[in-house]
DNA sequence: GAACCTATTGGACACGTGCGCAATAAGGGA
DNA sequence: TCCCTTATTGCGCACGTGTCCAATAGGTTC
C-alpha cells in the first residue's frame, strides 16, 4: 500500500475499524477485519494501536462522537430550551438506528473486558447527559419549565432512551423507534411540566 | 464421571454454565469451560446441547427465569396492587445485582448472533413487561391508580430499571442501585398519579 | 451370563484470535 | 547520491473456538 503519513493512516484505520464494526458489531470486529477492509497487512495496525481494545474505542469513539456532535450542533441552532430538547429527541431518533445502537449495546457488554472501551463508553455517555441536564436547566432558569432535579431527570430520560432502543435493537419486531421517541417524549413532558405532545414535531418536517 | 440420567446430567450441564457465565459473563463461556466446571469432557455438553448457542439460552433462562419467578412469587403474596408494586422494586434490586445484569447485557448485544439466546430474552423481557402492565391494570381497575396505557407504562419503569442498571453494571461507580430504584420509582409515581414516595419501602425491612 | 443401548471419553479437525518480529521499501534530508 | 528513519509487509507463534466422532464403559434387559 500506498506509505500515508502517521496522522492519515490513523484516521484510515479508525474509520475502516467504524465500517467493519458497523456491519458486524464492535465485539466481533478483529485486527484481520479491518486489514482487509483497507487492503493491508494486519501488522500494520499494530504499528499504530498498542491492542485492539483501543482501535475499537477509537473506531466506536469516532461513531458516537460523530452523533453527539451533531445533536449538539442541531441543538444550539435552535431558539429555547423547549425547542432544544425537540431538537434532541428528532436528532436521536434519527441516527440511532438500529444498526448504530448494536455498537452501543456491544460496548456496554464488553465495557468488562475492554477498559480503553469502557472508558470511552463511560465518556459518552456522561456526555449525553450533560446536554440534556444543562438544556433542560436552562429551562428552569429562563422559567419555560419545572424540574427539582435536572441532573437526575436527564439520566431519566437517556436511560429510558437507552432502555427502549435496545428493545428495538435486540428484538426486533417488538417495538419500533416512533414507539420509543413517543414514550420517551411523554416521559419527558410529565417530569418538566409541559403539556403532553408539546415536545412533538410535525414529522412532515423530514 | 459417574452416569447420570439425561434429565439429571442435563440440569447439571445448565447449572455448571450458568456457575460459569455469572463469573465469566455469558458471551466468555465456552465448552470447555462448562466441561472443566462439570469435571467431565466436553464432548459430553453436545451430547444433550445441539450447539453452544443452545447451552447459554438453557443457562439464561434458568438464571433470569428463577429471578422473574421468585419477584411474581414475592409480589402475589402482597394484599394490593400499590404493595406489589413496592414489592417489585425491592426485589428486582435485590435480585439483579450488577454481576446478574451483566447477562442480561451480555444476551441483548448476542442477540443478533445467537437466536436462541435472542428468543430466551425476548420471552423474558415480554414476561417482565406484562407482570407490570398486568400489577398497573389491576391498580386501575380497582380504582387505587390513574393511567391511561398500562402497557406503555410497563414498558416504559422496565426500560428505565433497564437503562440505569445498565450504567451501574457497565459503568462502576458512575450511579449507585439505591439511586436506581428510587428514581424509578418516583418515574413510576408519577405515571400512576400516586404520591412522591408512596412506593418506597422502609430499608429495616431487610 | 450374554447382548444391547447409550452415557461418556478424549482427542482430532478446521478455523479464528491478538500480538510480535525480522525483512522490505519508500521517502526525506544531507 | 547516499543514508537513515520508519511505514509497511507477511508470516509465525501460542492459544482458544465450536463441532464432530470412533472408542470405551457402565447399566439394563433378556
Amino acid at each position: 500500500m500506498t506509505r500515508l503519513s502517521p496522522t492519515a493512516r490513523r484516521e484510515e484505520i479508525v474509520a475502516a475499524a467504524l465500517r467493519v464494526a458497523s456491519v458486524k458489531g464492535l465485539a466481533n470486529t478483529t485486527v484481520r477485519d479491518v486489514a482487509a477492509e483497507m487492503g493491508t497487512s494486519s501488522g500494520l495496525i499494530h504499528h499504530y494501536f498498542a491492542s485492539m481494545d483501543d482501535v475499537l474505542a477509537a473506531a466506536f469513539d469516532e461513531a458516537a462522537g460523530a452523533d453527539l456532535a451533531a445533536t449538539t450542533a442541531e441543538m444550539s441552532a435552535c431558539a429555547g430550551p423547549i425547542d432544544r430538547l425537540s431538537t434532541f429527541f428528532s436528532s436521536y431518533i434519527r441516527t440511532e438506528d438500529y444498526r448504530g445502537f448494536q455498537m452501543w449495546l456491544d460496548a456496554w457488554a464488553e465495557a468488562s473486558r475492554r477498559p480503553a472501551l469502557a472508558a470511552t463508553s463511560l465518556r459518552l455517555n456522561v456526555a449525553w447527559q450533560r446536554l440534556i441536564a444543562t438544556t433542560v436547566a436552562d429551562g428552569v432558569a429562563e422559567g419555560v419549565l419545572v424540574c427539582d432535579d435536572p441532573d437526575a431527570t436527564a439520566w431519566r430520560v437517556l436511560s429510558l432512551l437507552d432502555g427502549l432502543s435496545l428493545q428495538v435493537a435486540a428484538h426486533p419486531g417488538l417495538l419500533d423507534q416512533s414507539t420509543v421517541a413517543d414514550w420517551a417524549m411523554a416521559s419527558l413532558e410529565t417530569e418538566i411540566g409541559l403539556p403532553r405532545r408539546s415536545l412533538r414535531r410535525p414529522p412532515s418536517k423530514r
